[in-house]
DNA sequence: AGATTATGCTTGACTAATCAACAGTTGCAA
DNA sequence: TTGCAACTGTTGATTAGTCAAGCATAATCT
């Protein structure tokens, strides 16, 4: 329950940040996770390994991030089963107005702990994700 | 990003438990809510302070529930506005069957830490969670 | 080559969560 | 006591996430 209710609130205080340039907090991932694949751009499968989120998700929520013009679809030469999906210029600029104000939101929300807490937590917590790499296939 | 994924593994996997009956994870929760609560009962709002959902969708989870004949509403006497909600014999069987199953996965889920370990990350994630108090509201 | 299987993504139907607005009830104050 | 504000739920509309099925393309097998 602590660490539901935890991440719950940290998720709802970063989500108010982003919330402000009317995205979602998913979407503010697949953007982040979309600039560091700059220049290249990524395969629309390739951005939900890296996201909580399933697959049909994912297209939709890429259709609606088209939708507003923060990314492009684009069909490679090469496998053309792959949709390559990139960051827009629209979408490095949404960010780039975000990122002070989430890293912000970001400190703040474990400002209670020191840096070696910090680090304590994000060891254990790794150490439980892990555990379930296995079994949850992802 | 550690506190969020490793809090959706853990969700996979009882959710992945509760399924097997059913149910949901957010309305196991209700239905564990209840039986704490026997046998008066809670109002609607009651349950919902102690979740993470927001109102409308609580009103929404007693509506499946009671539909699966899981919950009961009563108007009581006293203050007419509230709506009592009740664990029913059914839905007390249904938590009687998965209490161990969710205990085995639970206690599987952290399997990876030693006890103290635990409490130490418990501790972490509650100071975390307790610093939003003031500021989310809730 | 041709058939079969696997991959990458999309769509449709369904379920669920959220916001805004509302109705009934209560409390409080002029 | 009446009128206004607050409280407790509920509903409608919108948006989003999920499963199952489908289409196009690619890889594999004989």
């Amino acid at each position: 329950m602590a660490l539901w209710t935890s991440a719950d609130r940290v998720r709802a205080a970063i989500d108010a940040v982003v919330a402000t340039r009317g995205i979602t907090l998913q979407q503010y991932n697949v953007l982040r996770i979309l600039r560091g694949a700059e220049p290249d751009g990524l395969p629309t499968l390739a951005i939900g390994e890296r996201m909580i989120e399933r697959t049909p998700g994912i297209t939709r929520m890429i259709d609606r991030l088209e939708a507003k013009g923060l990314v492009a679809r684009e069909r490679r030469s090469g496998d053309r089963r792959c949709v390559h999906v990139k960051i827009s210029r629209t979408g490095l600029e949404l960010l780039a107005g975000l990122d002070r104000k989430i890293d912000a939101a970001d400190r703040g929300a474990f400002a209670t702990l020191s840096d070696a807490e910090l680090s304590r937590l994000t060891e254990l917590l790794e150490r439980v994700r892990d555990a379930h790499e296995s079994e949850s296939g992802r």
